[in-house]
DNA sequence: GCAAGGTC
């Protein structure tokens, strides 16, 4: 009899995949009671010493264990919180995934060995363990195997078949120190906060609880964060000058180049100057070549990010969507970091698919005669998956409302990514003016190129410039000193706070739009659509206007700097404006919890990111050897168990919070 | 009744 080999993927889409390429075209059987999951059968003959086998592939759906505390600390009034520091916890097949694990046991009784071939990270690698301590219960004698693999090329994966390597048992441990310690503290934090503080705020039970999660509370925080810049701004006035010039009844504003300043009468005295000075010189005129890049290859963070600001969609709604278009098959696996294409994945078969749609078609089909060239590479990534792009065509009325806006976002941004840069030729002039220089700045597009399938950037010509030469000298039409103020930031909008917590990692790209549900879920934060409420935009408006000046005429708006706009679209579809962005408002009882731990005055809050970046560098740190998933925990325990005693003792200023921000009370 | 991380 051949021998028998187990292979487990971590989702069924890889399973498949990775079985038709080393077993041909294989037919899928079911496993009964779980009617996505199917094993692959077939021969295949694996490197020395395993050679010719009996191969069943098969796969779990991530992580198959679930973990808790005994029966015993269920009710939440049956011991102290602080004992979730110290409590065993059980580690257990979650009840929803016993098939998975008994089909794993089944085949592994009759196997020689297991292959895994979770995906190539972290928690792969620990659903690794997973699956070797499942299936190892069932047969003791199995070698296992691991697959290194990070794409799902035929090539790729024919050579991963052939070289086995070993599960990397520090980064399982990594994340076996996250979950214990993320379900020790979310545990005691949560029934310390809900116990101590619900009945304060809550009197007809309306919340579930007061949790506390590691990612929620920096989510919040920084939802809080941005909420007290905004109510504790003070607007500073500045003044600048401003100087216009009709050429060729071609109106031109030449922006100063100090910006503006602080100090009013330092511009009158410069003002003056340069009205003394009468003509201004040109001193400089510049045409160059210039070009704006077509966008790099998209990520889960951009997509959440981009999806929520052009959308009309909140993140959460983004990914959901994405993860339906991906199950459909109509796009790629929507959970990646990497903003590469490997060399080695064929792009213009991709392209070659959207040739047939009504709307890019034309666009897609120019890529196939010719106009193809190899997206630009980004710096990310996660070995483990491709960056998000259209695996077949689909007619968006067979889509749903929003699966068709992530479908046409998906499929521009990948011909985009295939295309060639905007082209265009930008003209800068200087002129000297008394003491002070002022410039401007003029764009001729020349070739589109990218924009036209993309209308999500925009770069558009300014108006055209007149010539002008150096040495040329004129009095200037108008000459203005104009005063403004800066404006207070908006509230934290949701692109915003992905990025923030992208940055702080804070969260994975699977599950930041998660945090944020949730911390609305508990009511830490509302969100409104942006602008709902008459607030003004960014951060650094101008509103001028003008003091003193010379010259007729009422003068424009010049804007002194061009911010990067995110209106909506010039071609194809629109894809709607910034107007539709969500933006977060932290509740009273958000604004309390996130300062009644600031004032409970431990150097690193709680409600800052500084804890979880710390745990994330201790993962790293396990991760390559310097320490070890016991010494993690332990330490981590011991910093959060002093937090935890120091906030209890101080549960009056907690509670103060409360008081000041729910009840109106003062002390 | 608690977390965050996989994925369906």
């Amino acid at each position: 009899m051949a021998r028998k080999i187990l292979c487990v993927a971590e989702k069924p889409s890889i399973a498949k995949a990775v079985a038709n390429h080393l077993g041909g075209t294989v037919q899928p059987r079911n496993v009964p009671g779980l009617p996505w999951l199917k094993n692959y059968e077939f021969t295949y003959n694996f490197s020395q010493p395993w050679g010719q086998c009996n191969v069943v592939f098969t796969s779990v759906a991530g992580h198959i264990n679930s973990n808790d505390f005994g029966p015993e600390y269920k009710n939440w009034n049956s011991c102290p919180p602080v004992q979730m520091f110290d409590a065993p916890i059980r580690t257990f097949v979650d009840p929803e995934k016993t098939v998975i694990a008994k089909n794993i046991e089944m085949h592994a009784r009759t196997s020689m060995a297991l292959y895994i071939w979770t995906d190539c990270d972290r928690e792969g690698e620990h659903i690794g363990t997973e699956i070797r301590s499942i299936a190892m219960k069932a047969n003791s004698k199995l070698e296992v195997k691991r697959a290194k693999f990070s794409n799902i090329e035929r090539a790729h994966i024919i050579n991963a078949s052939q070289h086995p390597v070993s599960l990397d048992e520090r980064q399982a441990n990594a994340v076996a120190a996250r979950i214990e310690l993320d379900l020790r503290i979310g545990a005691a934090f949560t029934r310390l906060q809900t116990l101590q503080l619900k009945s304060l705020i809550d009197p007809v039970q309306e919340l579930k609880v007061l949790s506390y999660g590691s990612c929620q509370f920096p989510t919040l925080g920084f939802v809080v964060d941005r909420y007290f810049r905004v109510q504790n701004f003070v607007p500073e006035p500045f003044w600048y000058i401003k100087v216009t010039h009709v050429k060729m009844d071609i109106k031109v504003n030449f922006n100063w180049k100090r910006g503006h300043l602080f100090d009013r009468m330092a511009v009158i005295i410069i003002y003056e100057r340069c009205l003394d000075a009468r003509l201004a010189e040109v001193i400089k005129t510049q045409k160059k070549p210039t070009s704006k890049w077509k966008p790099l290859p998209l990520t889960t963070v951009e997509l959440q990010k981009l999806g929520s600001r052009f959308l009309r969609m909140d993140s959460q709604t983004v990914m959901k969507t994405a993860e339906d278009l991906y199950t459909k098959g109509w796009i790629s696996y929507p959970r990646t970091e990497t903003d590469q294409f490997d060399r080695g994945i064929d792009l213009k078969r991709i392209i070659d698919k959207q040739t047939r749609d009504n709307t890019w078609g034309p666009f897609a089909q120019n890529l196939m005669n010719g106009n193809f060239r190899q997206p630009r590479n980004g710096s990310h990534n996660d070995k483990a998956h491709p960056p998000i792009h259209p695996v077949n065509h689909v007619v968006g009325s067979q889509l749903s409302e929003n699966e068709r806006r992530v479908y046409d976002f998906v499929v521009r941004r990948f011909l985009a990514c295939c295309s060639e840069d905007a082209t265009g030729e930008a003209t800068d002039i200087e002129i000297q003016y008394g003491p002070e220089i002022f410039h401007t700045h003029g764009l001729t597009v020349l070739q589109r190129n990218y924009l036209d399938v993309y209308p999500f950037d925009k770069w558009e010509s300014s108006q055209e410039l007149p010539p002008f030469t150096v040495g040329e000298t004129f009095t200037p039409t108008e000459a203005k000193m104009v005063d403004g103020k800066t404006t207070a930031p908006g509230y934290l909008t949701e692109p915003e706070l992905i990025a923030l917590m992208d940055a702080n990692g804070i969260g994975t790209d699977a599950t930041m739009a998660e945090h944020i549900a949730k911390i609305k879920e508990r009511q830490y934060v509302m969100s409104q659509t942006k602008g709902s409420r008459g607030h003004t935009d960014n951060e650094g408006d101008e509103q001028d206007h003008v003091l003193v000046g010379r010259g007729g005429g009422r003068g424009g708006r010049g804007r002194g700097r061009g911010g990067r706009g995110g209106g909506g679209g010039t071609t194809g579809a629109r894809a709607g404006a910034t107007s539709g962005v969500q933006e977060f408002i932290p509740t009273t009882l958000g604004v309390a919890l996130i300062e009644g731990y600031d004032n409970v005055g431990f150097e690193t809050s709680l409600g800052k990111p500084f804890l979880r970046k710390e745990m994330e560098l201790q993962m790293k740190a396990i991760c390559e050897g310097r320490t070890t998933r016991n010494d993690v925990v332990q330490s981590s325990l011991d910093q959060y168990r002093e937090v935890y005693i120091r906030t209890q003792s101080q549960m009056n200023v907690l509670k103060a919070s409360i008081r000041k921000y729910i009840l109106g009370q003062n002390g």
